[in-house]
DNA sequence: TGCCATGCGAACATCAGTGTACCGTTGTGA
DNA sequence: TCACAACGGTACACTGATGTTCGCATGGCA
């Protein structure tokens, strides 16, 4: 029940970041007195929701397996349901330029890239703009299923072969063995 | 110096949505009042900022020569100087929902890309998911460039090879020939 | 039945953002 | 030097969002 609170504040708040308190109320299908109880200011509900949502993006990756081969598959298909708490915590307007939690999310993901750059991911480029290009994947990827243009079963299959083939045929590229 | 205003303005209202007209005005080296007298509500000036980004973006469509082998390539460089306006019209809240010259913007690229995956692009991906994909990258790499994280001159060749070729080595990538 | 907790709506005060009017300053051209 | 336009600042009224209080309804639970 909180729960979905959280998830519905979240997405409206991330659609609309000038959304009203009681458009968030109204849409979690809740009184706005009973939303001022939980959370008495504005910037507390943001902070609740970012906790909540450091919480389940933690988690998730706590339950990787950093050192397996297919980590990063594993890491997609963990992260796309969390898409949009991801989404709050990186994008959503006055959060993150300091906060330790959210900034400590990115260095074990960059040090899992950087090590697979010996092995399956590319040299020439930095360890940051994969982890940025993979986080776009799973951001388009869940506007897409949301909008109705994605089926949730074929995301992962789009993120994961977009991200390390590309989009282009081969007929062009550069021979790079 | 209008045009610097409304790079300005756009750039404020697009890291933080819920800026104050003040912050706008501030940022812009300009008064409130003169704000005012140039864009009379904060709806009129985001609609200046709409219409002037559509200026700008259709403008440089028009120069590409979607004919050409290099089409993309081109599209790529012309557009990620444009990105802040691009990321204007696309995410800004209670934007494209239904403005008819946005979306007219879209089909041209989509005809392009189809037209492409019939020698460059890969098949097996949806058009409007390889837009997607070309603009995440272009989306990233300005935001890189913003943070002074990549230099402008490296950005073109960061998004067309992580867009055609992907960020994997190739050792483990199935054989798609 | 009576009690208590929880949620909701109405009403109110407060505040920040917005829009407007007025005035002083600057600078440019006749 | 004068007139005029453009700009910025101050002050004020208005509006919508916000936060608070109060009272009523609902729903377990003893």
């Amino acid at each position: 029940m909180s729960v979905h609170l959280l998830q519905t504040a979240t997405s409206v708040l991330l659609r609309d970041p000038t959304a009203s308190l009681g458009d968030v109320a109204k849409a979690a299908g809740v009184g706005r007195t009973t939303l001022h109880k939980r959370f008495p200011t504005r910037s507390a509900l943001i902070r609740a929701l970012a906790n909540d949502a450091l919480d389940l993006v933690e988690s998730a990756l706590s339950q990787v397996d950093f050192e397996a081969d297919d980590a990063i598959e594993d890491l997609v298909t963990r992260l796309l349901v969390l898409e949009p708490r991801v989404s709050f915590l990186t994008r959503f307007p006055g959060l993150e330029k300091d906060d330790v939690r959210i900034l400590a999310l990115d260095p074990p993901l960059l040090d899992l890239i950087t090590r697979l750059q010996g092995s399956r991911l590319r040299r020439d480029l930095p360890a940051w703009w994969i982890l940025r290009t993979l986080q776009s994947g799973l951001y388009q990827a869940w506007e897409a299923i949301v909008a109705g243009r994605l089926a949730p079963l074929d995301a992962p299959r789009f993120v994961l072969t977009t991200l390390f083939e590309g989009v282009g045929s081969g007929v062009g590229a550069a021979d790079r063995t």
